[in-house]
DNA sequence: CGCTGTCAAGAGCAGTGCTCGGAAAAGTTG
DNA sequence: CAACTTTTCCGAGCACTGCTCTTGACAGCG
């Protein structure tokens, strides 16, 4: 272009990284669909490059690796499924506890059912030699923060620590002290392993109803897998000291919650 | 076949057969040490007929193909794991309650620990277009078995099914009508759900170990994850109405399980 | 000897990830 | 405009995979 543009970046040279980038997302979206449809082991360079109508080596300038292709296919399902559940636990009325835990599970739950093989390259099995690129553990700690939020919340409205009454014990309370450095020193010990158990719980059984380990357990007729998770979001919450009902539970003992129909 | 010995399997077919099914389990060894070490996504059969010193299109007539040697796998895994929770489960003192619950859960997640390819092969992303072939459904059940047996003697050592005082909504309880076939009209609906739910979040939990989910959330200094798991099943226990101290546990308010150390 | 059945080996096909050299296009400078 | 540099792209190629098909070797039996 003119010499007036020497040192600073040319428009031109804007406008190449700006195809850059567009092929770049043009291949990011390609995989995205072959994911959707063959799942990750079917996720091939080659069959992406000829939908695309370029050589095969050529998505290699845009793309450095198989590997590679796949971390950005994690991080970006992190991140999706981290802003869903951000999105509709932040649309509920902070005062409504069992709420906000509701939509956060059922954002969770709702997200992986949409998208299977999205759930399964982040929540499935790991790929062999292959070890989270720093890149990932952000967007992967999205739903994790909305669910320790919601603990935060329920630890200031109750009353007091409780004494000690039933406590951990410290040698667990040492192994939860990452976790504790992320929520602070308001949530007592009780309420934050209660917290990642159910934490642990809503994801395990996301992936049994996804990986069809609920087969011969629990019913297939419409609604049966509908019913049984709000019930067991239900009882997370009950176990969390959260009811459906009321905003402050009084004694320990749950209410038996009356389905809305 | 000649046709002096038409019928009777002549002792030569006997021995045919024998060596037969001798090869066939050296593939399959061979096949689960190649598992142990690089994934099942870097199971390759040139590779398994390379280390028994045959051509590789001489496996394809012991194996059909690698989906069938992923399914022998599969199946082994789950009989292992089954075998694994029934012995330890077994070794218990039927009166211990707590005890078969806890020591149910720590084969499950001393398998898992000890073969983590295989247990990411039964319990993590299945493979894209496979569906369990029947076989696998009964080594499957094996390990929810031992589970559903400790429910089935925790309501047999309850007093009543304590009216209907909490029960589970009507729609969810449908949904348990498969688990209900199993374990039988004795346990009530609301300790199945609570079962099933422990269930679900036992292995979530030890998906997440292994997977690599509790980073940053749980420690890993030596200690630190028994400590957890431990807490975890002290709590599943306790939700379903099982202490390590007493065997009958008289009120609801799980009293803090003493910690053995 | 021939016949039959089982087995193994080799070549081959279609596909994969990935590398490399050269050609072509695009932008920059004299 | 011409020359130069940078960026992009394609094709060939390597090593590997699952799987098939043809060929050949071996045994037992008539």
């Amino acid at each position: 272009m003119s010499q007036t543009e020497r040192d600073r970046p040319s428009v031109l040279r804007a406008a190449r990284e700006r195809t850059r980038a567009e092929i770049t997302r043009e291949i990011l979206d390609a995989a995205r669909r072959h994911l959707a449809t063959d799942g990750a082991s079917g996720l091939s360079l080659r069959a992406i490059a000829r939908e695309l109508g370029m050589s095969s080596s050529a998505v290699y300038g845009y793309v450095a690796s198989r590997d590679e292709l796949l971390t950005r296919l994690i991080v970006a399902a992190y991140d999706a499924l981290g802003s869903a559940a951000e999105t509709q636990e932040a649309a509920v009325d902070r005062e409504d506890l069992a709420g906000r835990w509701a939509a956060a599970c059922g954002a969770v739950q709702g997200w992986a059912l949409a998208n299977p093989n999205e759930y399964a390259l982040i929540y499935g099995t790991p790929v062999p030699g292959y070890t989270a690129p720093a890149a990932t553990i952000a967007p992967a700690a999205r739903v994790s923060s909305v669910l320790l939020g919601i603990l935060r919340d329920i630890a200031a409205g109750r009353p007091a620590p409780a004494t000690a009454e039933d406590d951990v014990p410290p040698d667990d309370r040492e192994a939860l002290a990452p976790a504790r450095s992320i929520v602070g020193p308001e949530v007592p010990d009780t309420l934050l392993h209660q917290g990642l158990m159910a934490w642990a719980a809503l994801f395990g059984t996301v992936s049994f109803e996804l990986f069809g380990q609920l087969h011969g357990i629990v019913g297939e007729q419409p609604g049966d897998r509908e019913a049984y998770f709000a019930e067991s979001v239900r009882r997370w919450a009950a176990q969390l000291g959260i009811t459906p009902a009321g905003t402050a539970p009084a004694a320990r003992k749950p209410a038996r919650p009356l389905e809305p129909a």
